[in-house]
DNA sequence: CGTGTAAGGAATTCTGACACG
DNA sequence: CGTGTAAGGAATTCTGACACG
């Protein structure tokens, strides 16, 4: 439960990826930012990490919906290896 | 030496300050964030904590020029109490 | 001195779509 | 499928100034 403070360009430039990429991820329900009133994205440190996993998996071979059927085990089973 | 990554706009919501005043803090040289390329001001946690620092100090009736003067104290000093 | 505000411009982000493969 | 891009609009921030006291 990380503080959400950061915009998408400074997300960007902590993980190297590109704001389609990081939009994208978030349309397969891989993160979760918030969103100011206004409706401008809003990430945590927490984000970024998770954004960097996301992207070497990707490059690794796995698919998104494989990355967030991981990610629904997790948060049932509670194991994490 | 903590990350700049947030806007002032999420500054003012962590402190609950006027971005006047935040920016006025920085006129005075209390506080130091960088910039993007566009000219935005970027803030660390670590300012966030200096801008209540600041602010509580003022309300206790201190001027600008004198919590300004105090920080150089610290930085030559090396004492913080 | 420290802070509020209206003013106009500039930087940043948003969505939906077309493209490639 | 995952990502790039051009398009137009909307949200956010910037500076300099006038105001109060």
């Amino acid at each position: 439960m990380e503080e959400k403070v950061m915009y998408i360009g400074t997300v960007c430039e902590l993980t190297g990826l590109s704001e389609r990429q990081i939009r994208y991820y978030e349309e397969r329900k891989l993160i979760f930012p918030n969103r100011t009133k206004g409706g401008v994205r809003k990430y945590s440190f927490e984000d970024v990490a998770n954004l960097r996993e996301i992207n070497r998996s990707l490059k690794d071979g796995f698919r998104t919906f494989e990355l967030r059927s991981m990610l629904d085990k997790r948060s049932h089973g509670g194991r994490k290896l």
